[in-house]
DNA sequence: ATGAAAGCGCTAACAA
DNA sequence: TTGTTAGCGCTTTCAT
């Protein structure tokens, strides 16, 4: 006969091979759970998972077998046997700027909450990282949130293909049966234009973002058309893109108010940028908001700390999470069909844009 | 005879369910590699994995034909299979906390690198939720970094018999078989009491964290002892206990200036604490430094952005999250034996305590 | 209400 | 170097 002798895995090997030095025995099996309740297999399968009706007795000897020996079901033969995982992957920029980090944090506990495990990928904005990751997801998850910052057809629609259940988050990502959860970017960009204009901003500069964000092509978008709206030319609009960081914002300031040193109004597309543009303006020995006006947008719990504190377009992150959530697991348990939700954005209005 | 006639899973049914919208195909196995390659499974197999030597033809042919159908290995197989999933338990308790948000950034691309997956679960420093993620992920994962605020061993005992390699991290947890990465907590308290002693803090007040973490026990005992070896006298010590936060931090301050006035010197167990006291304290009145000299823990980036800048202990995250990634993959593939790594803090002395 | 057994896709032992 | 096949642990069909 043929046949595997082999008990692999990082429980004890009785194999020759004895290299594993973790003491302990081997896993409680559905079967070691079934044989100590003097039950079959299947009964002790279904006594667990409540698939099918079992008798009261059944289910006492079972349910105490399992706990007595502790038991856990092997995630990895039942996704097997059931092409489910119960895990959710959650692909993401960057797990350090508060505003994603608030999302991650509000996924995780909605999915524990559904029975879902979270597979997380943090892509640091790296086009081939998302790639890989959406690759390597195809086969260990049942949905996946995507918060693309390269949103690549080509690298998504295979997964779709296969009937992955997905939602792109945040980021937008047009494409035939792919869910969507986003804010109103256009709709934020152009409040920010207006509430500059109001506040006295004359000559307007755009932290824009680099140019696959689709949050970055809006905002920045929505704010040229509700300057232009308002009566502003052209030639009082500058942008200049950088990264969605602190650093990012620090840098594009500097670079936009050498080049325009007339800039009296900025719209970051991110707090983390407005943040690090106030800094450097304060440090260019600009006083914000009576030199220069900023608002940002995301409203992260530091727009308010800091001094001045931030004015901003506060998205509805909590529910956003809520939504892509449901929306996937919608699409994973009951296989609706796709859909787009968009929330509206709230303007904060604080001192950095308040001039005495 | 029995046997199944079930296609699980979220691809296309064809039995008289069809309640699966989302269109496309099953999935390529490898036996469609193999048949398509015109070799044997086995030889696909290897081809693939290069567990045993292929013929230079063959991989050719299995590369094209997996490559062409656009084969992915089924996870779920493999890991029942091997008892191997190829996937990292996170457990940590808040995200949003930009301290552990580096963690798990830094934490995830080394595993990535490593061809490792990351289940993350985000405790939110509630026991029975870290109880429970650790029960969950014992038959999904190979290994599990555990920032634990709740060192409980009746939960953790179990993985270790079962020889699951676990690593703690940041939250000491005591137990044999169980690797530990560190930062020198008593040590970083020691020199924060040094520090402000020499900065000229005379009535010393101690932002505690809650008793199960042992960060915070450890950082006040160490600030206490370094307080006494200068002869500071026990009554001019005042601690009291808050959440790891920035509204713990300004709640924290406010109850510990309130029943002692004339504290004049604060170390908080977090920069999250300290940003808040700071704010607080301003808040209060009170003047920083001159009035009251703060002194945090972690050094998040928001440390050096606030106003006054806040002197605080840095962590070595980097060094931490490289450390506990390698200890515990070595755990997985090389089955060594559990260590325990303590990483030396940095004092970076800001205005927070520095008088003009 | 229960049991027997097939088989999910893969890896690895065994055979050639 | 390659092929054949057992079997990982579970769910689920089929039979009773």
């Amino acid at each position: 006969m043929g046949g595997s002798s082999a008990t692999p895995g990082w429980w004890p090997e009785k194999g020759p091979g004895m290299k594993v030095v973790a003491p302990g025995r081997a896993p409680v099996t559905l079967k070691d759970v079934a044989e100590h309740a003097n039950v079959s297999i299947s009964t002790a399968s279904n006594a667990l998972t409540g698939a099918r009706k079992v008798g009261a007795a059944s289910i006492e000897k079972v349910l105490r077998s399992a706990a007595e020996l502790g038991y856990q079901r092997n995630e990895a033969a039942r996704s097997l046997r059931t092409g489910l995982s119960n895990t959710l992957g959650l692909v993401i920029p960057d797990v350090t700027n508060p505003f994603w980090a608030g999302m991650v944090s509000a996924i995780e506990r909605l999915a524990g909450e559904a029975g879902f495990q979270v597979s997380l990928v943090n892509t640091e904005f790296a086009p081939q990282r998302e790639t890989a990751a959406l690759a390597r997801l195809v086969t260990s998850v049942d949905g996946v949130l995507l918060f693309s910052t390269n949103p690549d057809a080509a690298a998504v629609q295979p997964l779709l293909d296969l009937g992955m259940p997905m939602v792109a988050v945040d980021e937008r990502f047009d494409l035939e049966g792919l869910g969507g959860v986003y804010s109103d970017n256009t709709g934020g960009g152009r409040l920010a234009a207006e509430h500059l204009v109001d506040a006295g901003g004359t000559v307007f500069g755009m932290l824009g973002g680099p140019g696959t964000l689709t949050t970055a092509a809006e905002r920045t978008a929505g704010f040229t058309a509700g300057l232009r709206e308002r009566g502003i030319d052209v030639d009082r609009i500058h942008t200049v893109v950088a990264p969605y960081s602190f650093e990012g914002g620090r840098e594009g300031v500097r670079r936009l108010l050498a080049a325009h040193p007339d800039v009296d109004a900025i719209f970051a597309c991110t707090d983390n940028q407005a943040i690090g543009a106030t800094f450097e303006a304060h440090d260019l020995g600009r006083v914000v908001p009576d030199d220069l006006l900023v608002c940002g947008f995301d409203d992260i719990s530091w727009s308010s700390r800091i001094s001045p504190s931030l004015t901003t377009l506060r998205q509805d992150s909590a529910g956003m999470a809520s939504r892509a959530v449901e929306m996937l697991l919608d699409l994973v348990t009951a296989g609706g069909s796709p859909e787009v939700a968009v929330f509206p954005v709230e303007l904060i209005e604080r001192d950095s844009t308040r001039r005495r």
